[in-house]
DNA sequence: TATGAAAGAACCTGGCC
DNA sequence: GGCCAGGTTCTTTCATA
């Protein structure tokens, strides 16, 4: 899908603000409400719009310690099998499989290192899991909402670029 | 802040669909529109929900390819210094300090693996970095929207609780 | 194909109970 | 917390470039 300036700008308004109205957005990009509406329609079936989310402060609500622990696998387990065991756990915010000696690095949050602790135990307990490597978090240095920035054909890097 | 189950699921339903209107949520939680709307105006002054936020499909948007970077930083290297650093970039979408070996894990978001590498090597460059270990990711297996689970007094774990 | 304007429907908001 | 009224926003249609 080709997306131009205008869409960028409007992403970029509501990834900032998502209940923004249609004639705010439109006042900040140069175009009417309805012009706006429309493109949103677009992005939203076009897919580079899933959807809209509520931020909520993980402190706020109780989850006060992260972790990011990498999970070593038996030979043969698949991408998949991993997804269908962690995904199970609330506590589990991110999951990917990666490049290196560890076959997966998890993000996860909880009320407290106690809690922490016992979700580590649990994982390391799945029967492919063949070790863990875990680092707590001290303190959180960026947090950007999710696709906050819009890729851009050059220049996307500070200005040493 | 107290926080009770219909606390709970507001905040649940609106990390599902920040757009949804307050008849919706109401219907779903068992309350009228202008109670959910005044627990919601609460929820927000209190800082348990800090914004509403587009989510938006980072391949839709050309970020194909992301990765993790470890920081192994100069001993008097402060958290700020590393945060005031690397929120110069836009592809860097978190970041914390961490226990253990590296001083500082980075979570990267580029358009592909040549620029994953540019990225990487200009953080490289950056004074206080004494070495970086990086990790491509191969395959996003969880992804949950920031904050959607919400803790419990107890049981926030899989079955065999 | 994309835009701006306009009208009716739906929704939000604040006061009152 | 529910109900209601006035103001705002959304949504669709229509005309236009």
């Amino acid at each position: 899908m080709e997306l131009d300036r205008l869409d960028r700008d409007i992403i970029g308004a509501l990834v900032e603000d998502a209940r923004a109205t249609y004639a705010e957005i439109g006042q900040h990009v140069g175009l009417s409400a309805s012009a706006v509406k429309r493109r949103v329609d677009r992005l939203r079936q076009a897919g580079a719009i899933t959807g809209f989310s509520a931020r909520v402060s993980p402190q706020a609500l109780g989850w006060t310690t992260e972790a990011y622990v990498e999970l070593f696998c038996q030979g043969k387990t698949s991408p998949s099998d991993i997804a269908l065991a962690v995904s199970r756990y609330p506590e589990v915010v991110s999951a990917a499989t990666i490049t290196g000696e560890a076959d997966a690095l998890l993000h996860i949050r909880a009320t407290d290192v106690r809690h922490v602790e016992r979700v580590i135990e649990r994982i390391a307990a799945e029967p492919f899991v063949v070790r863990t490597k875990s680092s707590i978090v001290l303190s959180r240095l960026v947090d950007a909402p999710a696709g906050s920035a819009v890729p851009e054909t050059r220049n996307e890097s500070p200005v040493a670029g």
